[in-house]
DNA sequence: AATGAATGAGATTTCATTCAT
DNA sequence: CATGAATGAAATCTCATTCAT
């Protein structure tokens, strides 16, 4: 049976056009995103982001009100399916649970590196960037696993600690680990470099660097 | 008698003179460094590193040979008195050295925090500060920190795992920490909060967060 | 019998057209109209005037070269009721004819005002529009007020004074009193005010402020 | 006896950089209302100015905030003579006030055109500026006017009618006499032709166009 | 004939650096 | 050495006009 297609069908003229300039704003962004990811927000020039989008530099305001509200479409864009992935998890038993968060971590790196890059360099800087980019995201991200660790000290599952500062030390383990490769100082790891690495880190993070007394005998 | 005062002598004319020299030379990069790390390099002014250290533009340029010397030469002067505390650690055992170094890690925060800021903004771009600041700094300190946890591995007294991963992970301990605090999002905690800081990571570094038989023996 | 329409004809096919072209022209002037009085011709954007009109940008230049020709139609095409007024009072007494012309010039202005406004504020420093808007409309209007006061001095009705100059002050009474409506500073006067208004005006003129001896009997 | 110049007197160092600045700062203001006169302010550029005064572009901005504060300066720098006028015509008799008056007029359009043009062609749209420049100056002197003819009025010596209207009219007068040597396509009068201005004007303005019997007397 | 996205020339403004004083 | 006015290259942004649809 032939679907009936009205005037804002998905095939249709104005459906057509409403593709096109979201795909032509994402393109644009995506440039921007590369050109700031290299040069820093300040030094990355409007008419260098024309020419990577390919596209006249009159063209940009067409699709964003200026320079600067390029970068925040970025941080309100962006995906964050870190977030997802703890949302997934939940539920798993705990070395299970961190295993994926570590991958999860990387493949999130992997897919939005230069926006992540971007918007790093600029929130450094730029508190209004910062609390909507950081606060909004990471700190969402930070607080979530606090309650799951002090949910797993009552349990009597985790040792007794500040939850608030474990929560703060797996983050700080987490971006200790991908800052290098997000600034591209080290090379994005293989999927079964990361497995290894995340088994690595989910180990020394649940047993400690120290032999125990059973490391001994 | 009159003390005869050579032309290079410490308390001569000439000796003065180089002491005044250095003397402005630091002034003006103090100034530089705060006006950097509130507004990054790039946003940063001439006008204002001038104004700030009370000099005129000009004058600026009697010391440095630009802006980026400026940012240049902090990464060269910049102290790393944590590179002195790993070697004033040496010898103790490990749960002393872990805590000595990371409340010196806190201590080199409070007095170094414009230039730590000032240099990060712009290191996160420009790969040449990279080079100098962090490839030449950081990277030292997780070079020995990495021997270290070799050899404790090989002594037996750390479990067995990749050394390098494991300086990494550290150092993103540290950071995790850090960074809040030198981005201005954190407060610098009080001497006894570092303490208490330094045990609590200390102990999660050492022991893991798993409650277990091991753990409690 | 039934009408029969050729392609010309008024109501025939081609005629609608016609008809359609010429209102959509004349709304398209209108608004431009008043977006260059509100913001002077500079400052008017073709956006604003599209928005105005309620077309698409592209559509002004179906109608009109550019912006600018926007501007010169308008000079062409604004009516000037004054002339036609100046027409009818002849042959009427002077004080009956200097009234009427008062009154006429505040009727054009009511109705004209945004045409008026707009070519003011160009004609002001554009000689090209000054020439085709004031040297022809206005001046023409002074020239007939001079032959008109010349041939009342001439007939003893008025004493002898440089008839270019008078018109040339007539005109300033008349404009003296009618920018600031035009420029939107004061408000337009009730046709009762007018009246009045035009009363003392042609008082003063014709009599003079002095007090004669004939008030002070 | 030698006059001991301090640090700050008029012919120190730091008294000649004053006024060096003050005159480039005059210069410039000069080259902007010139631009501004013949082109408007709109389409008058920064680079024309810059050209006309001789100097970088750039400079231009040491010495005012940007192209509109340059305009908001002539407003507030420009001279009133005539308001001095006004003052020193008080306590002579009307005919010699009224002559004075409109020869002053002529004095200050001559000084003070480009200023008077630049800022007229932007007042007529922009109402900040109309509000510092006329609202600010020629209302003060139509307020003085309109108390002057009231007072008159008291006295017998004119005929009784609505000041403010007065007060309007001649202004109307002024102004349509200056308007089109401000504009530049009238000459500037030459002294004698003033006078004459200036006498016949004021004959009209104080007896009136009629002749009548009283006029003839 | 209507549309509106694309264009790019051109405008304003900033600011590191120079150099005469 | 210190100063700070002058510089001009370069950056962001605007907008009249074009043209494919």
């Amino acid at each position: 049976m032939a679907e009936v297609r009205g005037k804002t069908g998905r095939g249709g003229k104005e459906g057509r056009r409403q593709r096109r300039i979201a795909r032509r704003r994402r393109e644009i962004l995506a440039a921007a995103a590369r050109v700031f990811a290299s040069k820093g927000f300040a030094k990355g020039t409007t008419r260098e982001i024309a020419d990577e989008a390919d596209v006249a530099e009159g063209t940009l305001y067409n699709y964003f009100g200026g320079k600067r509200e390029m970068l925040l479409s970025m941080a309100e864009e962006m995906e964050t399916p870190l977030e997802k992935a703890m949302v997934a998890v939940s539920g798993q038993d705990d070395w299970t649970a961190a295993l994926a968060l570590f991958e999860a971590a990387f493949d999130f790196a992997e897919t939005q590196i230069p926006f992540f890059r971007a918007l790093l360099s600029e929130a450094w800087v730029d508190d209004d960037l910062l609390e909507q980019f950081f606060t909004g995201r990471i700190s969402r991200m930070e607080e979530r696993l606090r309650a799951y660790i002090a949910s797993r000290i009552v349990a009597g599952a985790f040792r007794p600690f500040d939850p608030a500062l474990g929560a703060r030390a797996v983050m700080g383990l987490y971006f200790g680990l991908m800052l290098p490769v997000i600034r591209g100082i080290a090379p994005l790891p293989s999927p079964e470099e990361r497995r290894a690495l995340a088994e690595t880190v989910t180990d020394l993070l649940f047993h400690g660097v120290l032999a125990g007394p059973e490391g001994k005998v």
